[in-house]
DNA sequence: CGAATTTGACCGGCGC
DNA sequence: GCGCCGGTCAAATTCG
C-alpha cells in the first residue's frame, strides 16, 4: 500500500496499512460505524487518489448491496479512508495544516480520539486520530474528504518537491 | 493581536 | 420519550 505521507525527521514510521477489515461491518472499536448504518456492507474498492504521482486524498468507492431492482449497482463514494501507523508520536504531519476541533474519550480505549479539520479556506477535509489501547505504539488515522488544494508545506522528499509545482483541481 | 487549542456544552441518531 | 454515544460547536484560554 502506498503511504501518502512525507517523513519529517520527527516521525518514526515502521509500518502502515489500510484497515480493510473495519470497512466490512466491524465496528467494535467505534470507528466507521456510519458505514454500517448507511446500509452499505460491501467495499468494492479502496484506493488512494493519486494525481501525477502525488497523493491528493483518500477515496473509498462502495457498491451498495441494497435497493433498486431496475438500477444496476449504485456506486457511492464516501471519501473515507483509514490507515494505521506505528509511531511513538501522536502528531503525524502529513503535509497539510490541521485545526483541532474536538477530543473525545473512546469506549474501550484509554486514549482519547482527536478530531481535526483542514485549515485551508473552503477545504473541509476532516481526520480523526486515535491511539490503540491494545498496542499503544499504533496510531490509527481516519481521513474523510479530498483536499481541494495542494499541500502548503515543503517536504524533504525529492519527488514531493517536484510535485509541489503542480496544482490539483478536482472539480 | 490573530490564530490555534482546550474543553464542556450541545446536538442528532439510535436502541430500549 | 429518555439516555447513551459519537461527533461538532464555541467560549475561554493559550500560543506565536
Amino acid at each position: 500500500m502506498f503511504f501518502p505521507v512525507s517523513s519529517p525527521s520527527n516521525m518514526e514510521h515502521t509500518s502502515s496499512q489500510v484497515l480493510l477489515d473495519n470497512f466490512n461491518g466491524d465496528t467494535s472499536n467505534g470507528l466507521l460505524s456510519d458505514m454500517k448504518t448507511d446500509k452499505f456492507t460491501q467495499v468494492a474498492e479502496v484506493k488512494e487518489l493519486v494525481e501525477n504521482g502525488r497523493f491528493v486524498g483518500p477515496e473509498i468507492e462502495i457498491k451498495s448491496t441494497g435497493g433498486d431492482c431496475c438500477r444496476k449497482e449504485k456506486k457511492i463514494r464516501k471519501h473515507r479512508y483509514a490507515f494505521q501507523t506505528r509511531s511513538r508520536v501522536d502528531i503525524l504531519d502529513d503535509g497539510y495544516r490541521w485545526r483541532k476541533y474536538g477530543q473525545k474519550a473512546v469506549k474501550n480505549n484509554k486514549f482519547p480520539r482527536n478530531y481535526y479539520r483542514c485549515t485551508h479556506q473552503g477545504c473541509n477535509v476532516k481526520k480523526q486520530v486515535q491511539r490503540l489501547t491494545k498496542d499503544e505504539t499504533v496510531v490509527l488515522t481516519t481521513y474523510e474528504g479530498v483536499h481541494t488544494h495542494p499541500m502548503d508545506k515543503p517536504v524533504d522528499d525529492f519527488q514531493n518537491i517536484l510535485n509541489q509545482n503542480q496544482i490539483y483541481t478536482p472539480f
